[in-house]
RNA sequence: GGGCGAUUAGCGCAGUGGUAGCGCAGCAGCUUUACACGCUGUGGGUCGGGGGUUCGAAUCCCUCAUCGCCCA
């Protein structure tokens, strides 16, 4: 044993650690072994990312489960990875190049030459996060790491979107969008965040027209809107074919104010004749429900507002290239100007919000890919019924809600970075291309499609387009040709014919969905997938269970036929301590680094943890991370106490030799193990650590570890051996229950205090997090080392006394430092050892035992279930202060004894309460009782 | 509007029918040879309001209020 410093000194040690750890590949797994499988697949942080105080919890989270599942036996694989985040990257590398002035847009370097930028911006900062994860300790498998765009993941990607073009499950087509102006791409529902916003209505005026066409003078309709810059795009005003209001109404022309331009009346079913006048302005272009009304009533689809939210030439010469915003004001002044607004009211209403780009939403048409899920009856019932289970269990409620209205998904995004859109269309040149060489499309793409059932999936469709005539009009199909890995001689066939291939790239999350499987090998039956699929649990946020959750459970299913992990985890929200989530704007989420530094990893990874309760967010204070940090030198102290006492290690304990006090820390240790077990299995990852923290500092040093001295600081050198032996007992396997969550500071004591050393080579003599993970005592062993509830009884009495006697002399204004009198009237004795303890305990020199001790007068005393304490001062205690004392005492107990008392004589209470209950309630009133006589005696010995 | 959750000591939380607890912070004392990143002692709560069930309610039921999240 190698002398250990006075403090714990994580910086020396991490490090160190983590590359033996990495060295001697004790995180990889292998598929071939014997032991039962465990796995969990990281969520993967987005590659450019930075760690941040949620990694810390979720990666500490399964950090902990992996490393307690090898200590169980498990041949644990945690398979980590980067996921690309098409928007997000896309985003910043964009910035970077404008900020350093390479260039103002994208397109000025055209989508090859910026994909390449990209991948280098990867390779610069993309590993940043995975070293960071290295510093928590993290024990993932870093041979399996994986990324959501390399080669091999890709060709999952693809492949699955070939097979779900296929089936029908993905289609194409015009729709409404929600529409990002600024990343200038689609997205799907669950990436828009409403938020209620005060804004206005505003109350526009439309006149009628009169039969021939100019605007009536008297006669008008008034629309309320939230958006009046979308009047400039209004094909009608729409009313409910009900409101008895308007009949007169449907079917006349309207003059659109700015534009001048005459609209219809139309009446449908979709008008809710309640809000605003009950007349409403049809936007057919930008709103979705208009939108539907406008397919209705076969509107124009005017577009006022372009892709990146200016106004278009549709909008008219004042407003053109206007902002949407700029927009709203101007078209505000001039309705204003021509007298055409007649009030703006005050009105609360939703807005959606771009998760993204933090901008509001623009509904907007266009043409995207949607997927109708598969599976999703099957996965539905999996959480339902409990094949998956959800912790905390609640968020199985929500998850079936959105089950059960689920809405197809856009998957198209209108970005460079991300797995592009394998479908080629035929260009408008491909038919004239084709002609003159002669070459039969039709055929050849049939041939194609038989030679791969799967991987080519050619469909057609009709389309209007009149184009020319040979003996008869001929209409032109659209060919679209779905292409799977693999066949690229397909491709580059197509290509030279004019197809082109959909600019589009998919959402990141329809690549993130396939994680669990794709990043095992699949579509291959590889060892590892059929020793590690599904994994056991997922551990991630309650904010992504749409995004990831419940995709990935379906395309488990539809793709490996089984679900992708048993169990889900659901962590809180990590917010600063005003309960505010982090955000870089405000400044309040601290660099995890900054803490690993300053107060170590094991540090950090306890302080979360400790704080952070099942289905609760987590308030953040950097003083959860020192008590962290105190704790792991407390563990480290209380190991260097042990190794203060010299000897080797003690392996064998001997019954004959226990004392009291050993026994009770030996059933304290196991009911340790006990609760710190069922606490994990249940997830209750801040109670397993409560329980840690109550058992080892509350109960095994502050306790147990004082009155060992008594032992250790004694002549018996065969009863030390024996206190050592259980004192070593009892660290090897508080740092074994530890090494989950400090994995550093454990490795380190376990070796240094020569716990490895006995340890077969594979269970802990070469690393703690082998170690077998301890079990709550059997009953042999229980019989074996006479381990008795009583003595726990008896144990804690003495505590008991103990602190009475403390407090005894803190009143008498005693310094805890000093020694002092005692004399102690045990109620049936005391074994000569365990008064010795009592004695160091409470700082007494001498403690006299008089069974039959006459206390003069005014000696201030306790009295415990042990039996009666006095402090005999003569003289030195003021009998004024001694007074006080008893005085307040006994105000503390007249209040019991009425609680009590009150319920005993209560005869519905004596009748029906249980009988043990009844036995208590008597028993703890006895117990009260002869306290108060105690104070009383003395009180009435002071004179009183 | 619908759903979910929270409301217990100054703060953060535990406690699902039988004596209201833990940690931090507070207060007081202590350089007690493992630890001042420590030790010892201690004050502080009509368990959000109201009603009900029960011998007995923080706990079960109803209702109201406030806050938060999700979905329309």
């Amino acid at each position: 044993m190698s002398e250990l410093s006075k403090a714990y000194e994580p910086q020396a040690v991490e490090e160190r650690w983590y590359q033996y750890w990495i060295e001697n590949k004790f995180f990889v797994a292998d598929p071939e072994s014997p032991k039962p499988p465990y796995s969990i697949v990281i969520p993967p942080p987005n590659v450019t990312g930075v760690l941040t105080l949620g990694h810390v919890l979720n990666n500490t989270i399964q950090d902990i489960l992996a490393r307690k599942a090898r200590m169980s036996g498990f041949e644990v694989l945690w398979l980590p990875g980067t996921d690309h985040a098409g928007i997000a990257t896309q985003a910043v590398v964009e910035r970077t190049l404008k900020k350093e002035g390479a260039i103002k847009h994208r397109d000025d370097l055209g989508r090859e030459k910026f994909l390449e930028k990209v991948w280098e911006w990867k390779e610069k900062h993309g590993g940043i996060i995975i070293q960071q994860l290295k510093k928590l300790g993290c024990s993932c498998d870093w041979s399996r790491e994986r990324f959501t765009m390399e080669p091999e993941y890709s060709k999952c990607v693809t492949r699955v979107f070939v097979d779900l073009y296929k089936k029908g499950l993905i289609y194409h087509g015009k729709r409404m969008v929600n529409w990002d102006p600024v990343a200038r791409t689609a997205l799907s529902d669950e990436e828009v965040i409403m938020t209620e916003e005060r804004g206005h209505l505003w109350h526009i005026k439309y006149p009628l027209l009169e039969d021939d066409g100019t605007p009536s003078a008297t006669e008008f309709v008034v629309v309320a809107t939230t958006r009046p810059e979308t009047m400039l795009g209004d094909e009608a005003v729409a009313v409910n074919p009900k409101d008895e209001r308007y009949q007169a109404l449907i079917g006349r022309k309207l003059l659109l104010p700015l534009r001048n331009k005459p609209i219809p009346v139309i009446a449908d079913e979709l008008v809710d004749p309640k809000f605003g006048t009950g007349c409403v302005k049809v936007t057919p272009a930008h709103d979705p429900a208009d939108y539907e009304m406008a397919v209705r009533h076969n509107l124009p689809l005017t577009v006022v507002i372009a892709p990146d939210g200016r106004m278009t030439d549709e909008a008219g010469e004042d407003f053109v290239g206007l902002d949407r915003f700029a927009a709203r004001e101007a078209v505000i002044e001039e309705l204003k100007e021509q007298k055409f607004l007649l009030k703006i009211e005050d009105y609360t209403h939703n807005v959606g919000y771009s998760e993204r780009s933090h901008v509001p939403i623009e509904p907007y048409l266009s043409e995207q890919w949607f997927l109708r899920y598969p599976q999703v009856q099957r996965s539905t019932e999996a959480v339902t019924k409990g094949e998956i289970q959800f912790f905390p269990e609640r968020w199985a409620k929500t998850y079936t809600h959105w089950m059960t209205n689920i809405k197809d998904w856009c998957i198209s995004r209108q970005l460079w970075w991300g797995h592009r859109i394998p479908v080629w269309r035929q260009g408008d040149r491909t038919l004239s291309i084709a002609d003159a060489r002669g070459i039969d499309v039709e055929g050849l793409l049939n041939r194609f499609t038989q030679d791969d059932a799967n991987g080519v999936v050619y469909r057609r469709t009709p389309t209007r387009e009149f184009v020319g005539t040979l003996g008869g009009p001929v209409h032109r199909f659209l060919r679209e040709v779905a292409i799977a890995p693999g066949r690229e001689d397909v491709v580059r066939a197509l290509e030279e014919l004019g197809f082109t291939q959909d600019p589009d790239v998919l959402d990141t999350w329809a690549s993130s969905w396939l994680w669990p499987f794709a990043t095992m090998g699949w579509p291959e039956t590889t060892p590892t997938l059929k020793k590690f699929y599904p994994t056991s649990v997922l551990v991630t946020g309650p904010d992504i269970i749409f995004f990831w959750v419940a995709r990935m459970i379906m395309a488990g299913f539809e793709y490996t036929g089984e679900k992708p992990f048993g169990q889900v985890y659901f962590t809180g929200i990590i917010r600063d301590k005003l309960g505010r989530k982090m955000s870089k704007s405000l400044g309040n989420s601290p660099d995890p680094l900054d803490l690993i530094s300053k107060y170590g990893a094991d540090a950090l990874r306890f302080g979360i943890i400790r704080s952070a309760p099942l289905g609760q967010d987590l308030l953040f204070d950097e003083q959860h991370i020192e008590l962290g940090r105190n704790f792991c030198n407390k563990l480290w102290n209380a190991c260097r106490f042990r190794q203060m006492q010299g000897g080797e290690v003690q392996g064998e304990i001997d019954p004959a030799k226990l004392g009291s006090d050993d026994k009770w820390i030996l059933i304290r240790l196991h009911v340790a193990i006990r609760e710190l077990t069922e606490a994990l299995n249940e997830y209750k990852f801040s109670e397993a650590a409560q329980t840690l923290y109550r058992f080892f500092w509350s109960e095994y040093c502050d306790w147990y570890v004082e009155s060992s001295k008594a032992v250790l600081q004694g002549g018996d050198s065969a009863r030390k051996r024996n206190t050592l032996a259980v004192i070593d007992f009892v660290l090897s396997h508080t740092l074994r229950l530890f090494q989950p969550f400090l994995p550093f500071i454990t490795e380190e004591l376990w070796h240094g205090m020569g716990y490895h050393e006995d340890m077969p080579e594979g269970q802990g003599g070469r690393s703690i997090m082998f170690a077998p993970w301890p079990k709550p005592f059997d009953g042999d062993f229980r019989d074996f080392y006479s381990l008795d509830d009583c003595y726990v009884d008896f144990v804690n009495q003495k505590h008991e006394l103990v602190t009475q006697g403390r407090n005894l002399r803190r009143e008498a204004n005693i310094a805890s430092n000093k020694k002092v009198r005692f004399i102690f009237k045990p109620a049936t004795g005391i074994p000569p050892h365990d008064a010795k303890v009592l004695q160091l305990l409470l700082s007494a020199d001498p403690l006299e035992v008089v069974p039959d001790y006459q206390p003069p007068k005014g000696t201030p005393a306790v009295r415990a279930t042990l039996g009666e304490l006095y402090l005999p001062l003569e003289g030195l205690v003021d009998p004024a202060v001694e007074k006080t004392r008893l005085s307040k005492e006994r105000e503390k107990i007249l209040p019991e004894i009425d609680k009590v008392q009150l319920k005993l004589n209560n005869p519905a209470f004596v009748q029906k309460a249980p009988a043990a209950v009844l036995q208590e309630h008597q028993k703890r009133l006895s117990d009260w009782q002869a306290k108060l006589d105690t104070v009383e005696r003395a009180l009435r010995d002071m004179g009183d």
